[in-house]
DNA sequence: AATCTAATTCGATAACCATCGAATTAGATT
DNA sequence: AATCTAATTCGATGGTTATCGAATTAGATT
């Protein structure tokens, strides 16, 4: 889940929240000294290094009045270099519905009976519905034209295109002369 | 300035940006095709992509109907290495008035006429206040124990703790045996 | 030129969050 | 034990921002 990531870019999108840590990179300090150096209110600053603390970019320990707070300075490092590598992206990457974008563009071309209102102009999104007609086909399954049409006739008027395109993208393939097709 | 700092975080700040990021780290993509996956209207966000852009995290170029936008790899190998260097962490500390903490000591410590409420008991309130005092003197010139004492009255009338913490701290030197004080 | 399409901008709204003051808690000093 | 101090928590408030729908703009297709 990338919510860890989310908290530790929020923790530091502020800039008093980043001037704390500017600070506690020379040394630690108390809530209190902190508040006087950034002038805001000690209930304020508590406020801070809590957001800080959850995302694991400081500590603190009792010293005798004091909570005296220091950097965690391996989480930065630790961070600062895993954070855009490769696997960190592409696991956020991974949490969105790969299939939301066809499932959208379906949506928008199909009618309350699921036929298409027109065919796409644009490439990609002719591509989407042309990935949704073929499920109609069964895999390994081998049609006559004829069959073809039929099927693909619930889709649209325009079967002639559909069944050109289909094999043109690739998603079905077509034997040379005897006019039969599968689904690939 | 760390105004850029606090727009780059904040430009990340955000699980939807983050996913944005993602995904144009596998490729490019338009604006209505994040939309789609991301089951988000376009305005919404074209809205974050400018966030992103604003941080020079992502461009754009347009190509035919689509603006296609695409990460600039550059910026974030850049960013996630100078981040969190010790330059760009005190940098960021600079900003902050460093005399602030002393100034709230003094000013939670004094009366009206400048005169001290009482001395502090925690040794580094108590140093702020002596570094504030101190100042009543002049550097290098020499004062009789009589003269400091004068002096320091008018701050509190525990002139003996005073002289003696003054000492103490290295803030003023006493020669050995004449009893005459100087700033150091 | 007329028409589409996608992107952007704008205004409104709801959620979020930084900040404060007051009240409470935790802990140390006397 | 009583008192003091700093930290934290809590509630309220004002400012920020994510999101949307509507209107507009920019650009390509016909």
């Amino acid at each position: 889940m990338s919510e860890e990531l989310v908290t530790f870019f929020k923790a530091l999108a502020d800039s008093n929240r980043l001037k704390i840590v500017g600070l506690l990179a020379e040394k630690p300090y108390s809530v209190e000294e902190l508040a006087a150096l950034l002038q805001l209110k000690p209930s304020t600053v508590s406020h801070h290094l809590s957001k800080l603390a959850e995302a694991e970019l400081v500590s603190s320990h009792a010293e005798s009045y004091y909570s005296v707070y220091q950097l965690d300075q391996k989480m930065l490092e630790q961070k600062s270099r895993s954070m855009f590598s490769q696997t960190e992206l592409s696991s956020v990457a991974a949490e969105v519905d790969a299939d939301a974008y066809d499932n959208k563009v379906v949506k928008d071309y199909s009618k309350r009976d699921g036929s298409l209102k027109t065919l796409p102009a644009q490439r990609k999104k002719l591509e989407a519905i042309l990935r949704h007609v073929v499920k109609a086909f069964e895999m390994g399954k081998r049609y006559s034209e004829k069959r073809v049409n039929e099927i693909l006739s619930q889709y649209h008027e325009d079967t002639a295109t559909l069944r050109r395109e289909l094999v043109g993208f690739k998603l079905m393939q077509r034997e040379g002369g005897g006019g039969e097709y599968w689904r690939v």
